[in-house]
RNA sequence: GCCACCUUAGCUCAGUCGGUAGAGCACUUCACUCGUAAUGAAGGGGUCGCGAGUUCGAUUCUCGCAGGUGGCUCCA
């Protein structure tokens, strides 16, 4: 007889016979793949039990694009055992917007095969298979999974890791098997060892999926283990969605700013020079210098001083600091110079090994060691723009977010350990300031902790630094993000993480305590009681590398930089060669107040040439004919085509001037109006509020 | 460093089943003088990434190298 249980469906107290399943209770409900039972998902053909609290998951939530997910993956791999039956399965699981598995297999994928093995997925997914889920042994799975070895080696991992190791394939209790079983004839056509759940049938994939690119992966992500060859997909609820997912890719590809740094003539890497060095063209260079000036009048009133040291070093250096025996594999080979051979070949003199810097603060002890140091020279703030060398691997290079020569805006203070915790609180204060300035506001921190395979230096001091760092981190009231085994070899860091206009994250500035490097390089300062002391160091850098940091805000901005950053500022558009004087006129005006502007006197038309500074993201078109110089004005065009037109040119002048101080960014008459602290010409407030007219929801 | 793919004019990209190449934009010149994203015409520009091999002949096929792209590993 059955009997009666009693369950929340949804919130919703349930009476249902026993033996109901997740099919039951959302009969009819296609949109539901899933469900949530105490909090654990499962496949809707599992039975509820009493008491149990069930929640429905639908595909387009993020448990349920996650399965989708999940089972596009299995899909994938039935596919790719079809085309390759030797293909070894490894790991499949879902990841943000997509999916991959990886494969042992004998030859890598063509493009040819990809395409194969999509059309295949497509006929898996018309078929309508059924996922069923089969609890196994491990006896079972052994035999089941007698020749995929990789799949052995994760049922092993169950065994002995315990729950460590979780997975899509073998997280969880008792170890799973998934039968895909054609709907038609009931047989059981593919089966993959995996915890689930899965939805309830291959066609709810439906056309929502992709193929995206095929790479190698190490196996279980080590590079001591063998390359498995890996399918990345991605899949959606519906091909509208999945375009979308498209379309989103390929704006952020618009954004990438290797592409806007050949398109804005900013920054290029000639070959001739070498992989990850780039150089800047002038364009990119006005950036740049904007950027640094900034920074450095910033530093000055902040208490730093300036040094500058040298690209290159004797060994010895880098021998004291430890470089050269954690890092090496990370520094440019050392030129070997001043060697003497006699005629036979023998070394008449010793010759010297010198490297290139990859790193600053060994120099600036030097600094710091070069005379005695008192109390009252701490916190003694050291700071440079020091251009480092770094051999990184060549896979790795990526514009100018990776590069092998780049320059950190590198500070180094010296503190007592009394004074630590307080300047620890004003530098990050001061950097979280500055990189608002620069545009970023959107920030959340990360506290990286001591790797115990790679540190030096006592428990004790870590334990302090660590604690210092934290206490620091929390007191600034932003998210703070631990960061486990991620720290240097000589000392914890916080580092600031911000968020720029599409969402993506990008580390920037990182604080690090280092009790390690004033231990090695011996450095003291005398103490009020006379005594001598060892000062605590502290390494930062804002932007990180400003090669980078450029990178990133060229992104941010999709290089339309605020005014003060943007290469051209100003540039006027005569409406026919006549006005042409008048516009230069107002030109040097402009220049005169240290506004880059200029005028396009070509041969192009009038649209033509508001279209070639548009897609430059000149910030501001100054257009004149006739109307506006017999006013002694010039008509605004701003980068979103909004207008203010006839604004006396002294006005103009001082405006422009104004929005460059503020740091603001001007792509439209509203921004320029609302810009706060700045004064608007009354033409342009009215030409703001027109415009509000025209676009309410503005 | 590992795997796959790519490299043709300044840029984006066609093309040659092996017989030394073409478009659009950009550039130069000429005409047009124009009020908010492409005026028209003419012209210049390429040892087809570099080096070897196969071949009567290689930009095309093979191998090596360099650079790039996407991943993996790494990122003091």
């Amino acid at each position: 007889m059955s009997q009666t249980i009693r369950i929340t469906v949804d919130g919703e107290p349930r009476e249902v016979t026993e033996g109901t399943t997740g099919f039951d209770l959302f009969d009819g409900r296609r949109e539901i793949v899933a469900q949530r039972v105490d909090g654990e998902l499962r496949d809707l053909s599992r039975t509820v039990g009493d008491g149990e609290a069930i929640e429905s998951v639908e595909i387009t939530s993020q448990d349920g694009l996650n399965i989708l997910r999940h089972s596009a993956t299995h899909v994938l791999a039935q596919a790719v055992q079809e085309v390759r039956p030797d293909a070894r399965l490894g790991i499949g699981p879902f990841i943000t917007d997509g999916f991959y598995y990886d494969f042992g297999v004998d030859e890598p994928f063509t493009p040819e095969d990809l395409k194969e093995i999509k059309k295949r997925m497509q006929r898996i997914v018309k078929q309508g298979q059924r996922f069923v889920r089969r609890s196994v042994s491990e006896d079972e799975a052994r035999r089941e999974e007698a020749t995929q070895p990789f799949k052995l080696e994760l049922i092993g991992l169950k065994g002995h890791a315990g729950d460590d190791e979780e997975s899509v394939e073998v997280g969880g209790s008792g170890l799973t098997m998934y039968d895909n079983v054609d709907p038609k004839t009931g047989d059981t056509v593919w089966s993959d060892l995996c915890r689930g759940p899965h939805l309830p049938s291959t066609r709810l994939i439906g056309n929502g999926f992709d193929l995206l690119r095929t790479a190698a992966a190490y196996w279980r992500g080590d590079e001591h283990n063998p390359q498995l060859q890996r399918i990345y997909g991605t899949a959606w609820p519906t091909k509208d969605e999945l375009k979308a997912y498209q379309h989103r890719l390929a704006e952020a590809a618009k954004r990438d700013h290797r592409r806007l740094g050949v398109e804005l003539d900013l920054f290029s890497f000639p070959d001739e020079i070498g992989s990850g060095l780039p150089v800047f063209h002038p364009k990119g260079g006005i950036i740049r210098r904007e950027m640094e000036n900034y920074s450095r009048r910033r530093h000055e009133e902040a208490g730093y001083d300036f040094v500058y040291t040298p690209h290159i070093t004797k060994a010895h250096l880098y021998e004291v600091s430890g470089h050269l025996e954690w890092y090496k594999d990370g520094m440019f080979p050392p030129l070997h110079v001043d060697e003497e051979l006699d005629a036979e070949g023998n070394v008449k003199r010793q010759g010297q090994d010198y490297y290139l810097k990859p790193m600053n603060c060994p120099m600036h002890n030097l600094i710091y060691a070069s005379r005695a140091r008192s109390y009252r020279d701490l916190p003694l703030r050291l700071f440079e723009f020091g251009t480092v060398y770094r051999y990184e691997k060549s896979g790795v290079i990526h514009g100018l977010t990776r590069a092998r020569g780049f320059t950190q805006d590198d500070a180094h203070i010296y503190t007592t350990r009394e004074q630590m915790k307080d300047e620890l609180t004003s530098v990050l204060n001061f950097v979280l300031d500055l990189l608002k300035d620069y545009g970023l506001d959107d920030f959340y921190l990360e506290l990286s902790t001591k790797d115990p395979k790679k540190y030096v230096g006592t428990d004790e001091v870590w334990e302090e630094a660590t604690n210092t760092l934290r206490e620091v981190a929390e007191a600034s009231g932003l998210e703070l993000v631990p960061d486990p085994e991620g720290a240097a070899f000589y000392g914890p860091k916080i580092s600031v993480q911000a968020r720029d206009a599409i969402g993506r994250t990008w580390q920037m500035s990182t604080l690090q305590l280092d009790f390690n490097l004033p231990e090695r390089f011996g450095l003291e300062y005398t103490a009020a009681d006379g005594t001598q002391q060892r000062p605590v160091m502290i390494h930062r850098a804002l932007f990180g590398s400003i090669e980078r940091f450029f990178g990133v805000l060229l992104e941010h901005y999709a290089g339309a930089f605020p005014l003060w950053l943007a290469p051209e500022q100003v540039v006027g558009i005569p409406v026919a060669d006549e006005y042409a004087p008048y516009l230069e006129d107002v030109a040097a005006r402009m220049r005169a107040v240290g506004l880059r502007a200029s005028v396009d006197a070509s041969d192009d038309r009038m649209p033509k040439k508001i279209r070639t500074h548009s897609k430059q993201k000149v910030p501001v078109m100054l257009i004149a004919g006739e109307e506006d110089r017999s006013a002694g004005a010039v008509s605004f065009r701003f980068r979103d085509g909004s207008q203010c037109n006839g604004v006396p040119v002294d006005d103009a002048v001082a405006w422009l001037r104004a929005l460059a101080d503020a740091r603001v960014q001007v792509s439209s008459v509203s921004d320029a109006v609302g810009a706060p602290g700045v004064e608007a010409p009354a033409r342009a407030v009215a030409a703001a509020r027109a415009a509000e007219v025209s676009h309410p929801a503005e």
